[in-house]
RNA sequence: GCCCCUGUAGCUCAAUGGAUAGAGCCACGGACUUCUAAGCCGUUGAUGUAGGUUCGAUUCCUACCGGGGGCACCA
């Protein structure tokens, strides 16, 4: 892995002024701004009384006395930026270390939770946008050291199975011929109705006279639709490691964590229900007056779960679910699991539209937009990378027409076009590369330079990415890289009659390919050959 | 009504208190024709409004205006 220059350069610059003050080391968006670029001088303008240009004109002057192997120049400019521009020769050696493989850390297990979508329909965009999120978060923890359980909770339990139940068993009196009225809270969309149809070809009119027939129907039904919906999943690209049923976990261990609640003064009866009860303003309700737990009983035993297994929990949730966050992190805090190890991200809402027209996703007929149908217009790495490129909090439009008739300009496009045309000149020169014997010094050009200088960003960009799982960091990273590339394959013709000079243009264009391909599996797109 | 999120270019989105607010799409203009033109170069264009804090605000605070979500003995 390579070494962490923004953090050497704060050792530095710490060692200089003293490290009581912060302030921040980044990597310059502006090439004109150097390679890195600091603001401590500003910052401690105010304590020293001083101008901040003066300060950091004598901070660069001392760094470079002492650091001239780092640093080409460390300029101080106005208002008082120190810019740093790293020496050709610092730049191999960072080339260097990053080839020498990663030290395998351990940090432990941790788990995500995504998608985890209500069985009572297809998945939806919106369903699906937690899909490359969580698995992407999944794909950062396991880089980082964890070793990662993707999970998928099945709210198959409560209240809505009854309603999904109900709903059933109209369709399937209809389809027996018989007479029915749709139920009252009943769920829409002839999804289901298509379902029990199947149901009668299956079972015929046997349902009707069985005394488990509703049971049985429902069970089908909820079969139907969980094949359904791993099928769209397994479309993304996504495989669960372990799916939780809610019905099981209410079965199974659901009594006793609330028990264990009871125990700990968590629990308060009022109004012949009981409720959770970390502080007034969280309380919640757990057992219904009538006896029944309700979901969040059952939510609590699986996160109970979650904290004895993992060593890092993430959830993934939708925006309507943000008033469920404090109470989860209150479960955290009764079982002595450390909020820093509980990170639920939440993703926005995604509204379809085609073209000017916008479509409502309502699950009422004929406008009802399934995950499926949109991963098979526009493919799954399309649809990953436009699902990963946004923030994920922010809400954003998938717009069917431009993702249909122009995904060739969908920027994941242009990250495949660079590796095809990597894989095209490796394949062209047939040559064998081996890049730690490679001589990077020959590699002077700006083309050349940037190149380097973009590939061993690599590691700072999955390191801010993993800190909080801002997914459009790495996008942007694989964006910024395959432009990069691009403009050195513009101006930079890499086999030549000059053998010494290719075999080093090569190295560098086989180091551009592995680092693409390392960060398309995060991304988990695919980097084909040719395109 | 209360709480949370949100408002950036014609459109879709970035910007982790910093320097000249970045991309892509759309539009217009251009170059080359040796490793892939799904490419390259250039041009036009934006922070909802009004205050405040700060050396510095898209970012933090207050109010207002617009959009979304939540406020169930549903999940």
């Amino acid at each position: 892995m390579s070494q962490n220059i923004q953090k050497m350069i704060r050792d530095i610059l710490a060692q200089e002024v003293g490290s009581d003050i912060l302030f921040s080391v980044e990597r310059s968006e502006i090439e004109a701004h150097g390679d890195y670029s600091s603001n401590i001088a500003l910052v401690r303008a105010k304590l020293e009384r001083k101008a901040p240009l003066e300060i950091a004109a004598t901070i660069a002057t001392r760094i470079k006395e002492k650091h001239s192997n780092i640093f080409h120049s460390v300029e101080a400019v106005p208002p008082g930026f120190l810019n740093f521009y790293l020496a050709p020769e610092f730049l191999r050696r960072e080339i260097l270390e990053f080839l020498k493989p990663a030290k395998k850390k351990n940090l432990g297990r941790a788990c995500v939770e995504f998608i985890s979508a209500n069985p009572t329909g297809p998945l939806h965009v919106g369903n699906a946008r937690s899909g490359p999120i969580g698995d992407v978060i999944a794909n950062l923890l396991a880089w980082q050291g964890y070793k990662v359980t993707r999970e998928y909770y099945h709210n198959d339990a409560g209240a809505q199975m009854g309603k999904l139940s109900a709903t059933m068993w109209h369709w399937y009196l209809r389809a027996c011929n018989k007479k029915s009225e749709f139920p009252e809270d009943g769920y829409p969309g002839d999804h289901l109705e298509i379902i029990a149809r199947t149901a009668k070809k299956k079972f015929g009119t046997k349902l009707l006279t069985d005394k488990k027939g509703q049971t049985k129907l429902t069970e089908f039904t909820f079969g139907a639709l969980e094949k359904e919906n791993f099928a769209t999943i397994k479309s993304m690209g996504i495989r669960f490691d372990r799916v939780v049923r809610e019905s099981i976990l209410a079965k199974t261990k659901t009594k006793k964590v609330l028990v264990e609640l009871e125990h700990k003064g968590l629990l308060k009866k009022r109004e012949g229900a009981i409720w959770f009860s970390p502080t007034e303003e969280l309380e919640t309700v757990v057992v219904k007056s009538d006896g029944t737990p309700i979901y969040f009983a059952n939510d609590i035993a699986y996160h109970k779960e979650k904290f004895a297994k993992n060593d890092f929990v993430v959830d993934v949730f939708g925006e309507n679910h943000e008033a469920h966050i404090p109470k989860l992190y209150a479960v955290a805090d009764a079982f002595g699991f450390s909020r820093e190890r509980l990170k639920i991200v939440v993703y926005g809402h995604v509204s379809l539209k085609e073209g000017e027209k916008v479509i409502a996703m309502s699950k009422r007929k004929g406008n009802f937009v399934t995950a499926e149908e949109v991963i098979k217009a526009v493919g799954a790495d399309a649809f990953r990378f436009f699902m990963l490129e946004h923030a994920p909090r922010s809400s954003m439009q998938f717009d069917l027409k431009l993702a249909k008739a122009k995904s060739r300009e969908n920027p994941v496009y242009y990250v495949q076009y660079a590796h095809a045309r990597t894989s095209g000149i490796l394949r062209k020169s047939k040559a064998k590369i081996d890049l730690k014997k490679a001589d990077w010094s020959l590699l002077e050009t700006m083309p050349e330079i940037r190149l380097m200088k973009q590939i061993l960003a690599f590691t700072e960009a999955v390191d801010e990415t993993v800190s909080d799982f801002e997914t459009q960091w790495l996008t942007r990273y694989a964006y910024e890289l395959a432009r990069t590339f691009t403009h050195f394959y513009e101006t930079t013709h890499v086999i030549s009659e000059d053998k010494k000079l290719t075999a080093s243009r090569l190295a560098l264009v086989l180091l551009t390919r592995n680092t693409l391909q390392r960060i398309s599996k995060l991304l988990g797109i695919s980097a084909p050959e040719k395109m």
